[in-house]
RNA sequence: GCCCAUGUGGCGGAAUUGGUAGACGCAGCAGACUCAAAAUCUGCCGUUCGCAAGGGCGUGAAGGUUCGAUUCCUUUCGUGGGCACCA
């Protein structure tokens, strides 16, 4: 909050830095005259009011307020994220949600974008890691205009990345939310654009981002000049256009944007082909290698070519400038919710004060109940004596999970402090963090936010670095199985509450499908319950049917335990009415991330008290690569028990007791020594857990049946594994009469002679069918197999004398005769 | 819809990164030990034709490059993760 971004030094700095620099120069243009409310002088920046003043610095702060639009659920009186909000209706309880703008506050992440992408070229994050977050950032170069508005003096601007293709405008859009909207919308439109703007604003936006397909959009009656040719543009809202993004307005250029030209051909816009035969009537073509046509000063160029020549007469002629636009936004960081840290902001008269560092930290609250406040406050706003500070009154939202988990790595380093987060010379000695393991979920979400909020504190000079995580490894997601009831809502039916009755996946299946119309559903409800269904009126009666997860260990297989359901969630369901199938309620299921949220997770416990916490260990890593995603599953865990039982038997018999013994190992038992060493050191640096898990099976195994019980080699097996099973070797080990810990132990060295081979049977084929095994010598050159194939008597025989075009022999693999 | 990943036996997965596909484990089948069970051990185990020896077909699907493709390229379908329809 106390530090802004200085965009000369590209880096953040005290906020007290900008306000000195107002204070002598005040905020005057580098070149041209100054606007009126962007631009002032020193002098006029001291006689603004502090309120005025503040509001200038919140606009640079690197937290800052502003206004934002959040999901509202007037029934719920609170707040819902994306997630919580199903079928534009709320997740719990069904209830309506819609759009409201809100005061929240924001991370300035967007300054650090640039920064963002030039460090991930010097970090070991996957190349797929780091194209997302590329991707996320989406840095694009192009062009922002200005379009004059027919008989106003308003102008609209747009932003483009393709301002060669200018003279193809046929329409321009402009998000529902934009400002320009309610100013230029005719009379005559009035009404279908407000009937436009409810609809906008009951949609969620992740139902706007699923169906593309269907093309909505209302005309404004207003029309744009094209700034080169004078063409009268009509311009239209759309929730296909994002306010968020650019200047949220875009022109549209059918002839060579898709989305442009469904739309147009949607509202029967005429569509003008500047691409000569590369537009085919049929759909768009993105082409940047057509020759422009029907493009004044444009015509006859190539359209990369016309990029710069465009780019150039838009900034000479005035109508607008190069610029360089992000598609990251800045993030979001009040929530209002009561589990996160509050915050230490105090509320006077419009103004957002600091706490002091001696009222810090300002400790969450207790509170008996956990509703939400007025107007969509947190619950915090219902303690009035808390919200009430002797200087005004505090905020009541609180921050959401990434403030704690963006760098809780460096309180890891210096966790007693009570003076600062982690005294800078802990965080210098113990640096970055070296290897970091996470889900690629958090690809674009916490690892982004991590690193932005680890170049800020470098900036401000806290820490010695400015990305957090030297190495990630993204390990897959172990999934589970999630179960699914699915509520049917009957809407219209005369009340104020819709109906509401859980139906079974078969029903909803069929629904979706298509297969099941709205009247057949009721249909089957009135079979089953005269009384449910004699309060509907069909005729009106509008459904929907909504997937709900429920918690897995309420399911048996995939039939609902209906009594524990209603008990759920303290009686969220208490009253819930079903339409079950012979006594039934089956439910749906689908594999998905092991979550909290989705009530599909597993207790691992039962599995640790019977098996041990090594084998469950090594199960997870037996399970396949870490990187991999993969559904829970412990049938299989037997296998990797019994491994360990067999590793316990090498050293101790049922009957004899202790078996092992200082003998001598044999050749054979130190190759099966070596090539194990060999492996796990090969697979425990490529992170392949899995495979050096199967090696230690084929180790202990085939030690088992040469009955070897030396301990000269089964403690340095031991050794080896002890990452592994950390329990059980230790034990071995101590059993073994050995003094001190097995970590004490050296780690075995790698003896190359026991993994030499003298000759090698190699597989020969002729015309790629495999004939015959021969036996050739190690390290022989290409000429000498030659030579000792053609010698050999079946291969002369295939070659009946004539020679073989080729001769291919790939080391320790394979030969290959090409007649 | 967009971005990223992924697809191999009944199942989890392996394949030295272009060189004998199915290592290791689970499940299954047969056998040994046992009064019996558990535990343990041995053998079989992609599919198909064949008594056998030995063939044919097989890495989601369709093409392509190559002497040779699970591996590289194109198209396509399915699944998982993320999302802010990014102009």
């Amino acid at each position: 909050f106390n530090s802004y971004f200085c965009n000369t030094e590209k880096k953040a700095l005290p906020i007290s830095t900008l306000v000195e620099k107002y204070e002598t120069s005040g905020a005057m243009p580098k070149n041209g005259a100054p606007v009126a409310g962007v631009h002032f002088s020193a002098e006029e920046w001291k006689v603004f009011s502090k309120k005025k003043q503040e509001d200038i610095l919140m606009k640079r702060r690197l937290a800052f307020c502003a206004y934002g639009e959040v999901n509202w659920c007037e029934a719920l009186g609170t707040v819902l994220a994306n997630d919580e909000v199903v079928n534009g209706v709320s997740e719990r309880g069904g209830f309506p949600v819609e759009k409201k703008k809100m005061r929240q506050w924001y991370l300035r992440i967007t300054a650090y974008a640039d920064r963002l992408l030039e460090g991930l070229e010097r970090v070991e994050y996957s190349e797929s890691m780091k194209e997302m977050q590329r991707n996320w950032i989406g840095k694009s170069e192009g062009a922002e205009m200005a379009f004059s508005i027919e008989s106003s003096a308003l102008k609209v601007h747009v932003y483009t990345t393709r301002p060669d293709t200018i003279f193809g405008v046929d329409f321009i859009v402009l998000a529902p939310e934009h400002e320009l909207v309610e100013k230029i919308t005719t009379a005559l439109q009035k009404d279908e654009i407000d009937k436009y703007l409810t609809y906008v604003k009951s949609r969620s936006d992740r139902e706007r981002m699923a169906e593309v397909k269907q093309i909505t959009g209302c005309f404004t009656g207003a029309y744009a000049i094209n700034p080169f040719d004078g063409k009268q543009i009509p311009i239209w809202i759309a929730e296909y256009v994002l306010a968020g993004y650019g200047t949220g307005a875009i022109m549209a250029v059918p002839c060579g944007d898709q989305r442009d030209y469904l739309f147009a051909k949607h509202f029967n816009i005429p569509i003008t082909n500047i691409i000569g035969s590369h537009y085919n009537g049929e759909e768009a073509n993105p082409t940047k290698d057509a020759i422009l046509e029907n493009s004044g000063f444009l015509n006859g160029l190539l359209m990369k070519d016309a990029i710069a020549v465009a780019n150039q007469k838009i900034e000479a002629e005035g109508i607008g400038k190069r610029k360089i636009n992000y598609r990251m936004r800045d993030a979001g960081f009040s929530r209002q919710r009561y589990w996160g840290e509050p915050f230490p902001i105090i509320w006077s008269d419009g103004i957002a004060i600091p706490l002091d560092a001696e009222e810090l930290p300002l400790e969450l609250p207790h509170v008996d109940k956990y509703g939400p406040g007025p107007e969509g406050e947190g619950p915090l706003a219902n303690i009035k004596e808390w919200v009430t500070a002797p200087n005004g009154m505090r905020e009541t939202s609180t921050m959401p999970g990434y403030a704690g988990s963006s760098w809780y790595f460096l309180r890891y380093m210096d966790p007693h402090n009570t003076e600062t987060f982690c005294d800078r010379k802990a965080s210098d000695y113990w640096n970055q963090v070296d290897l970091y393991i996470g889900g690629t979920e958090h690809a674009v979400g916490h690892l982004l936010y991590s690193r932005l909020w680890t170049k800020v504190l470098y900036d401000l000079d806290l820490i010695g670095y400015d990305e957090p995580y030297k190495k990630l490894l993204n390990q897959g997601m172990i999934q589970g199985s999630s179960r699914f009831v699915y509520r049917l809502m009957i809407l219209n039916v005369g009340s104020d509450e819709p109906k509401t009755i859980f139906v079974s996946q078969v029903t909803y299946e069929k629904w979706r499908a298509g297969e099941l119309d709205s009247l057949h559903v009721l249909d089957q409800v009135k079979a089953l319950d005269e009384a449910i269904f004699s309060a509907i009126n069909v005729e009106q009666a509008e459904i929907m049917i909504t997937p709900i997860h429920v918690d897995v260990n309420m399911v048996d297989g995939f039939e609902l335990d209906i009594e524990a359901f209603k008990k759920w969630r303290n009686g969220e369901y208490e009253k819930a009415e079903f339409l079950m199938e012979e006594g039934k309620y089956i439910c749906g299921s689908e594999v998905e991330k092991m979550s909290k949220s989705k009530y599909n997770t597993v207790n691992p416990d039962i599995l640790v008290e019977r098996y041990g916490a090594d084998t469950f260990r090594m199960y997870e890593m037996f399970l396949g690569p870490v990187e991999a995603s993969k559904p829970w599953d412990t049938k299989g865990i037997e296998g990797v028990h019994r491994f360990l039982r067999k590793l316990w038997r090498l050293f101790n018999d049922e009957i004899k007791g202790k078996i092992w013994n200082g003998n001598k190992a044999t050749d054979a038992e130190l190759k099966i020594l070596h090539r194990t060493i060999k492996k796990i050191e090969q697979d425990t640096e490529n992170f392949s857990f899995n495979t050096a898990v199967s090696a230690f099976m084929v180790c202990i195994n085939e030690l088992s049946e040469l009955k070897c019980h030396k301990k000269e080699i089964l403690e340095q097996v031991l050794v080896l594994l002890v990452p592994y099973a950390p329990h059980i070797t230790e034990e071995l080990w101590s059993q073994l009469g050995n003094a001190g810990t097995i970590l004490d132990a050296p780690y075995p060295q790698l003896d190359e002679k026991y993994l030499v081979e003298t000759s090698k049977e190699y597989p020969l084929s002729i015309n790629g069918k495999v004939r015959t095994n021969i036996i050739l010598a190690l390290d022989l050159q290409q000429a000498d197999v030659e030579k000792a194939v053609l010698q050999n008597e079946i291969v002369q025989k295939w070659l009946e004398g004539k020679p073989p075009k080729k001769i291919i022999y790939v080391k320790n693999k394979m030969i290959n005769v090409v007649i």
